[in-house]
DNA sequence: GTGGTCTAGACCACA
DNA sequence: GTGGTCTAGACCACT
């Protein structure tokens, strides 16, 4: 696929969705890891920086950061920062395909009580894709 | 397999989303509305059996409701129910854009930690879209 | 096994120990768990009253509690209050012996650091199951 | 299959334990002086191979080494290396649990998280304890 | 009254 | 400089 955009790490909060501000942190962490903009070993900015940039308080991102470890997606090393994880959750292929069933069919409820269509989902993912490719 | 039913409204919340579940209800019926799958005079299900659908506390779902109806979307008539009153929804495609991207990206943030990848995503919906007409 | 102790949920905190509170008190919960002095569906203390209780602040039992919730120990309902979760893991024998393995391993390694030998875990490990007993 | 050498000294950090390297060192130095793995004279790691071993910063083990000089423990000959001295450690019974307790107890907390019971790992150390001799 | 989020600010541990 | 812990206190969301 042809390499469309270089997009850098950027983060951005919008304090009118009603989500707090860590989880919109850990989600944009999240995305960026899924859009290969992030990848195992690369350092986040440090909480004190992105706390400036983002202007909200160290320990809400620290709050962030905290999670994201927990969950095992990032590892941080005292006094040096915050790095992604190389740990990936092994799965047998029955166990991943009932999670992929369980996760899809919760999204499509959820976005069918929106009232979105499978198609419409289809064709945003595939846009994502496109957009988000290496 | 889907089991997406093609009733023509149907609530769900996602406890995860850091949304409130009033706000959830509110953005799901103003969707349905624009979507015309609600229209003038349709009566909403009663507090208490959304509240038991949803497994909920009936004052969320009234706070919901109280909601709507301050802004007018909905009228309540003591003792009959709550109705759907004329006021029209305009969500501009910006707006359903927004909506329908925070729920593909929390999809997608929660696959890729199960190491999914989007274009297998894709494949699956369309699979489950195939399968299940629409 | 006889009924040797009704061991009721005491939580306490050691300043000295240089373990920080939160992670002491997550240590306890799971203990508790893991002798059955607290069993799925349980409440654990409010949040504000163990905060009193340990003379610590709220934020700190939260604390403790929000990541238990992450590691789904436990699941929180906004407003009633936090309770043992009833997930279990779900792995296959072979999981299951790895997991058992690496877990050991590990343990008797540090253990052989601070000197201790296998006979001595094994004579702790047997004190703690008979004290805990159901 | 246990792995478990014969070496008469082997440090380890359990980074997860919430204690800070530097103590997890000097308690296992005096542990290994109380169980007369190290004697009067004995040569402690140099701070560098120590700190590539652990994989830690080489100022935590000096300040390890540092405050173990500090207590007496051990004597530091400028350019010769670190060097048990005379001064005996005496950890009473009580101590010893302590330690025994806190790992046991984390261990015990991780095992239960995978569905682990107290008898199951007892009986897995037992086979470790068989199959490596001790 | 329950838990959840956020801030401000202090102090510690580590590099 | 990095992240980690804790407090005090405010305000919100939900029962």
């Amino acid at each position: 696929m042809t390499e469309i955009s270089l997009q850098r790490l950027e983060f951005s909060l919008d304090p009118k969705s009603g989500v707090p501000f860590y989880k919109q942190v850990i989600l944009q962490v999240e995305m960026a890891i899924a859009d290969q903009r992030l990848t195992q070993g690369d350092q986040l900015p440090t909480v004190r920086s992105l706390a400036v940039d983002l202007r909200i308080n160290p320990n809400t991102v620290a709050r962030a950061y905290n999670e994201l470890e927990i969950r095992g997606i990032v590892t941080t090393q005292q006094g040096t920062g915050t790095f992604i994880s190389d740990k990936q959750i092994e799965l047998t292929a029955v166990q991943r395909e009932e999670v992929l069933a369980e996760m899809s069919k919760s999204f499509i409820s959820k976005a069918y009580s929106y009232g979105f269509t499978i198609e419409e989902l289809i064709d945003y993912l595939e846009e994502l894709g496109r957009d988000g490719g290496q």
